[in-house]
DNA sequence: CCTAAATCCAACCTTTTTACTTGGTTTTTA
DNA sequence: TAAAAACCAAGTAAAAAGGTTGGATTTAGG
């Protein structure tokens, strides 16, 4: 289970559709945007959740992606091992030679913290982290904010929310 | 907490010191053997898990690397984070624009599982590895985390699961 | 005191991976 | 039928991983 930049891109876009909900789909150009990230390489990303079965696309104008699955039935581990293609990280995968000497020792203790790691990461899913707390807190001040843009109130929401953030730390 | 190749060469290196426990110091010349890894990358990541405190080098003849602590006192994050440098992985760490939109929620959002997957790293030992039996402690406390998380209770469940690994020892 | 074994150190290089660019095609809605 | 979107593929630039070379400093042992 690897887990660079490339695994956090396809959470946090992962983590986008699932904010979005219910709404229209999601385009990739929006999530471009939100996440400083070009728009090709957000079309590879997603090329490998599609394939995962993770999202769906729809084509055309109002299209875009949406969840392919209930957020809940999606866990962090798949997505990240969708993206990232694993190739084998313990080098001895078949060799025979790897039993005599501590070499296969150290790998197969590496192997077992490996498979922990997964096991974490296989039991949190988007929902998990989209329904919390403190989450949803912040989901609200976004809200507000966004809220306050349309109906010119900004300086005031803006307040209020670094204040309810403040009382978050 | 990224999650690397590198981490991974730290962490087995760090193993094979663990193992070596109490016998004379380890040359990096059999570590590299062992892992089939150059001496000269060997070195690097040493002088940096040195700066670390995690290690401690003697040089000459009969020379080579003993653990800076107790295997025990070792966490596998400190290893890998040792390492890793971890360059700012949000990318808005600053910035105030990044209030308004849903960027900063979804950097929110994976910067608490960051930091859930660094405190379950965490809580793992070299000790915890290397001695078998306990690995099934780890599981049980890994298990005790990830219901953390979903509850928002998880500070006051690690120190549980923490207490619960002292008791074991 | 000399030699060899080891850490320590720095500069450079190659390979792989990440991330972006360009230039399309197809599908679908308005 | 025009525009908005997914889909696709080839190539490229930038960054990280991993290795190479060539040392220097310690230090045990003969």
């Amino acid at each position: 289970m690897r887990l660079t930049t490339k695994g956090r891109y396809a959470v946090t876009a992962m983590l986008d559709l699932a904010l979005q909900e219910g709404k229209r789909p999601v385009t990739l150009q929006d999530i471009a945007v939100n996440q400083e990230i070009s728009l090709s390489y957000l079309e590879q990303l997603f090329a490998k959740l599609r394939k995962a079965d993770l999202v769906r696309g729809t084509r055309g104008p109002g299209g875009g992606y949406r969840l392919a699955r209930k957020m809940n039935a999606i866990s962090i581990a798949e997505v990240i091992a969708a993206v990232d293609e694993t190739a084998d990280m313990t080098r001895c995968s078949g060799k025979s030679d790897c039993l005599d000497g501590e070499k296969c020792l150290t790998h197969e203790l590496w192997m077992e913290l490996s498979e922990k790691i997964f096991e974490f990461l296989n039991g949190i899913t988007l929902g998990d982290l989209v329904r919390r707390p403190e989450v949803i807190a912040v989901a609200e001040r976004q809200e507000a904010v966004r809220e306050g843009l349309r109906t010119g109130r900004l300086k005031t929401v803006v307040v209020e929310a670094d204040a309810a953030i403040g009382n978050l730390k």
